[in-house]
DNA sequence: AATGAATGAGATTTCATTCAT
DNA sequence: CATGAATGAAATCTCATTCAT
């Protein structure tokens, strides 16, 4: 076992090499410009040993996406779990913010996540980390009741307008502030909109253990988030 | 001249055939399925003809892009202009409904422009069409002042999550319903934010000849929309 | 169309230049020698513009054997209408001798239709070329009643062996007359069995004319060869 | 060597299941299906250690048809020396059903055999197959003298036409009834020709065992062998 | 001895664009 | 002007075999 290392490191580093190459083909020329060509011309690894390690052009890609996507979800999890009571503007905030902070920290993946130039099988993909991302915010924004009707339109909607909203933070050369301004607007109207035609819920107030629990809780159920999180206020 | 005619008939009709392929294939395929060989046997028309109305495949998706968008635009022209007055609410809704009620007219295009796959080249044709689309939009909320710093980044955020907001609208299978409920609650969040935070501005109450007036001087001058509406309304 | 010829007459240049390569290729090392690269390089045609011609490989090698099969089913015919008479024995005779005639004058394709190393989708090909090849034969062996039994499984099984006969005959370094020494063979055995089981039947006699028109009745109505080319003679 | 009798025994094992692998996979898609990777993979067998037993992917398809082909002829020898007393359609029916009963207990290796697809280096295995196979019948019929100039092309023949008359015999869906005709069909075939133009010969009426003894006489002095034949009955 | 990761040549096919006719 | 045959670079993926561990 401690023999195999060195192959198992390099094995490693070597994926690690790959998926580089691809955030940055794919920042320079979308997924058309991530050939299995320049790939292995980049990396310098052999086009058969690529396919050792990723059975399509496709593959490549998707492990690039969801390595990404869990460093974001790890991220936003972080800034939530770090805020002492949970509201509905603070979770929409720091969910937000959370975002934005690793994308500045890691320019290199905006043009991918936000340049829209993604194939179909990414796009659905990106809805997933859509899903993913804003699993908390969505189930904050039910908790208020954004939308009264059925089905909750106001939700989803606005979990979709969230990487829209990226889109436009990053348009190239802004300065940070002009960042935070645009995130700000965004989670401003959001919030607003929410405090003016939301009914009372039972998110506000809950600490960040006893929200993730809550969320773990209406996972776990299935049940309707809503519902889960106030009996799990309530603790019932 | 009048000897040519029928010529320049037939080439114009040719163009539109090419379009209409163009269309359709962009709806069923994405940019890749958009093959010359595609187009001249779709159109009946020699790839080398095709070559003689468009310089090369990029100039085929911009001409078809740049023909919907100017549908679109007559579209919200006409909905503005039988806008008895002119509020931020009034404006906001007549654009985001004649912009919805135009993709539910012609659902051919939808994939095309909601369905993600545009390449670069595309993707800022679509940005232009934002900016163009939503012209008299962005001058409302200007006029109210929806942020009071500068730049204005609130009125280029709403104007980008707009084509967001209508991919998640025109998600399949929707009902024209769901759809107007969908673009309900955009407007209504984007209207009830301005309301909320916006300074008083001039555009409220002109009638859609006054508006549009403001607009094209507003446009020809190149001064600040704002200001330039509202010495139009002073008829300064 | 005068001016056109060149154009026309390339391509058809074209298209034996690259039949005559893929005979070559097939027949030194089979199917799978047969590579658009090999026959690229071998051509001087660039791979795009055998993709012109051909839908893909595999129809190569199709219209390399419909080509032969047509030459081959040619030269069987001109045999059988030189009989002055048909007998079970002459017909048999002169298919087989013909068929080795043949493969003698072009013992290019000896190795691809006898060596064996041919694909299923080809050996479906070849099974076609069975059965259009020895149409006469099987006819005339229906007329004598080879095999009294229902299914009639003697025709099929002397039509089967034929190929793998010719596959000896053309075993490597064969003088001409050892050649016809096994074809003799071949012939002798068929027909002494034939003759000697066979119930009396209605091909025997018929001129080569009356025997082809008898033949395309059969094909036409479709009914058994047999009652058709009684009823042929008797005129009926 | 005792101490390695359980490594060779597992060496034993794993070139057996190659095999068994082999056949399967030969039967499935054909040598192009024989990658050495699905034979690592449905061996569980990493390709190192393949390539320990055997030189190379062609060694491999060898071995296999070498095993059957041993199974065969072990399956032949058994129904010949079942046999009281020897003569041409004993021992042609006893070859013949024998090789059918084998294919019919072993369905498995009917696409290898008779599917039509081997490589050239494995055609000529399957020919020494046919020489291996046939040596009985094939003294048989040089015994009677199926031909009586030189060299003998009808012994050959009828051992060539073999493998092709099972190949109609194994098409799909044949019922062992329809087998079995198809069979006796070519058998009495081949005999009826025998009888009708051999000279009479030295074979006809021994034991089984004589008959062995005889032929393993001829086989050991390479001479011809009808001569030894004769010799080996009258003692010489 | 045993392993299985690594290799890289090579297979098939597509397609935007040109240019001789 | 109009045509459409011709082009050849480039894309994705496979596989028998080797050799360092």
């Amino acid at each position: 076992m401690t023999r195999r290392e060195p192959v198992q490191r390099r094995s490693r580093e070597r994926v690690e090499l790959i998926l580089a190459a691809a955030s940055e083909l794919l920042a320079k020329g979308g997924p058309d410009a991530l050939t299995t060509r320049a790939l292995a011309e980049y990396t310098e690894i052999p086009v058969g040993t690529i396919y050792r390690y990723f059975d399509n052009r496709d593959a490549i890609i998707a492990a690039y996406l969801d390595r990404e996507l869990a460093k974001i979800e790890q991220a936003v999890a972080e800034a939530v779990l770090a805020l002492e009571r949970v509201t509905f503007r603070s979770l929409t905030e720091a969910t937000a913010f959370a975002h934005m902070r690793h994308h500045q920290a890691h320019p290199e993946g905006v043009p991918v996540w936000f340049g829209g130039r993604l194939n179909p099988a990414v796009v659905e993909r990106v809805c997933a980390l859509d899903a993913s991302l804003a699993q908390g915010l969505r189930m904050s924004i039910t908790g208020v009741g954004l939308l009264s009707g059925e089905p909750d339109f106001g939700t989803e909607l606005v979990v979709r307008l969230f990487d829209r909203m990226f889109e436009y933070v990053f348009l190239a050369e802004r300065t940070p502030e002009e960042q935070e301004a645009i995130v700000r607007t965004f989670t401003d109207m959001v919030v607003t909109y929410a405090e003016r035609f939301a009914t009372p819920a039972g998110i506000d107030g809950l600490s960040a253990e006893e929200f993730v629990a809550a969320l773990a809780a209406a996972s776990a159920t299935g049940e309707p988030a809503q519902t889960a999180a106030i009996r799990g206020k309530i603790g019932t």
